[in-house]
DNA sequence: CAACTATATAATTATATAGTTATATAGAGA
DNA sequence: TCTCTATATAACTATATAATTATATAGTTG
């Protein structure tokens, strides 16, 4: 069998694009600092601690995947979360993450680690 | 405010990390392969007509990610999908990406394009 | 229009990695 | 042990891209 697949080549090339723009740390953190609401460019930056260029150009790289939009007022530009689907993406990819990490812990046979700051004051 | 964020630095790197290993078509088509069930090396260099050391570099990869596990019988290695989570991924991208494609049709005004090979005989 | 501010782009450098070719390893069988 | 086969790894090349520095653009205000 030649191609038992459910998705064209250029779906396939699509997808992993998507994926990809994913891949990047400062991509990731930018989008959770839109999670909150829209937010102009600047704040952004100092959030995130990078540089003004920078930050443009992976929000150019985020807007052209479709992922954020982008509003102007004035000399600021708003950015936002244009397709929410990327929260539940990194909800999936989390508890995953999560699960494997404790599976290795069992296969190990270390003890749970202490949770950080436990609930309740003290 | 300094840190918004949900995730701490590590495991947002790592998210990234589990978003960069599905951000190759190469991988993806892999993972497609793999979707029917566990297939050798061998097979799978077959189905997606590249190198066995290409293929195999990619199936480490995977492997380390947790995406995929490995059997050994006799000469052969079984790899299959270790985490069915990554299907249900790409369906999440794939059909945001679809709903785009078609919000790009409307806003640019153009006519639906006919189905290929629509349901149905002759 | 000139000066200023927020954002975008260009040019560059450094790093990561996909693919190739050649070689190594591990198991099977003589 | 020698040979054969399946898979893995090493060394290399070519390409993509993240981050930086410098500059351009677009809107605002005087």
């Amino acid at each position: 069998m030649k191609t038992p697949l459910k998705m064209s080549g250029a779906l396939t090339e699509l997808v992993a694009q998507r994926f990809r723009l994913l891949g990047e740390p400062m991509r990731l953190r930018i989008l959770q600092t839109l999670e909150g609401g829209e937010q102009p460019v600047s704040a952004i930056v100092e959030a995130l601690e990078s540089s003004q260029p920078n930050i443009s150009k992976h929000l150019q790289a985020l807007l052209q995947g479709g992922l954020i939009r982008r509003r102007r007022e004035g000399l600021n530009i708003f950015y936002s979360i244009a397709d929410p689907m990327v929260f539940r993406l990194c909800e999936l990819v989390c508890s995953s993450a999560a699960q494997q990490t404790r599976a290795r812990l069992v296969e190990l046979d270390l003890p749970n680690p202490a949770r950080r700051a436990p609930a309740g004051r003290r």
